[in-house]
DNA sequence: ATGTAATGGGGAT
DNA sequence: TCCCCCTTACATA
């Protein structure tokens, strides 16, 4: 499920699957019938993500753009491809494999001079080898506005998450509501170095492990916890649960209408 | 059976 | 700041 990480590895899965092949795509659900029609039997060129956003660039210079939401997501199989199953929004079929799309938040045709205007808002990726964090390092050092905020707004940082902004600042011992302006350029840098190797870790495994090797199970002797979203993390909906570093109560609070956690034992405000 | 939360984001107010 | 969209999975009754 998605941040960042996961659409990097569904642009890879495409790349794979249907690079450099005609594709047939339809919309069983219905809702996407004339985007469908616009691409059917054209050949992908090109898949790519930009933060949470899925581009997958066809010839004629036309490219789907898929962003998630929280619920969308993708189910891949092997042909022949079996009668679509509940809301498919759309389905692509390759050479050797089928697509299925669900509950995707957008999925729509883009001309280019759009795809221009997508990436224009969005900030550097963490992911991308074209990433330039002092991009982002401009708006954090002038903004009053916490940090925790400043890492979900995607046009500051592209592709971190809820429970990316929750590792890395917890795992850099920022208080999440440190104001962006009141960050050192040390602490930015750290913060962006941690999400590189994170996200990359992410892309590489499949779900977000942050929790370091001295900190693991295994090294603590503590029973094994993974949360629901699979992988093993510090904070992230861990409320009232004891820091695995120092034991203080994990604390949670509603920030920007998303659920915030963090250890104010190992993340001590500096006023 | 019903309720609710969830890794997100756009738009109105 | 609230409201709305999209869908599923788990909790509670």
């Amino acid at each position: 499920m998605p941040e960042g990480h996961t659409i990097h590895r569904l642009a890879a899965d495409h790349q794979r699957m249907f690079g450099g092949l005609a594709v047939a795509a339809t919309s069983p659900q219905g809702r996407f019938a004339e985007g469908a029609r616009r691409l059917d039997g054209r050949v992908l060129a090109d898949a790519d993500a930009h933060g949470k956003h899925l581009l997958l660039g066809f010839d004629d210079e036309l490219t789907l753009h898929v962003h998630l939401g929280i619920y969308g997501r993708f189910g891949f199989g092997a042909l022949p491809a079996p009668d679509p199953v509940g809301l498919v929004r759309l389905r692509l079929v390759g050479g050797e494999h089928f697509a299925d799309l669900r509950g995707p938040n957008t999925c729509e045709v883009l001309e280019p001079g759009e795809v221009k205007l997508l990436r224009d808002r969005l900030g550097p990726d963490p992911l991308r080898a074209d990433a330039d964090p002092e991009l982002a390092w401009r708006r954090i050092s002038r903004a009053r506005t916490p940090i925790a905020v400043l890492l979900m707004d995607q046009s500051v940082v592209a592709g971190p998450g809820n429970i990316y902004r929750a590792e890395v600042l917890f795992r850099q011992g920022i208080d999440p509501r440190l104001p962006g302006r009141r960050l050192s350029a040390g602490q930015w840098a750290a913060i962006w170095d941690d999400l590189v190797l994170l996200m990359a870790e992410g892309v590489r495994v499949g779900r977000i492990d942050t929790v370091r090797p001295e900190h693991t199970p295994e090294a603590m002797g503590r029973p094994p916890r993974v949360d629901d979203h699979g992988g093993e993390v510090y904070v992230y909906r861990r409320a009232g649960l004891p820091c695995l570093v120092c034991g203080t109560p994990v604390a949670a609070a509603e920030v920007a209408s998303r659920n915030l956690f963090w250890c104010p034992g190992c993340q001590p405000s500096p006023v």
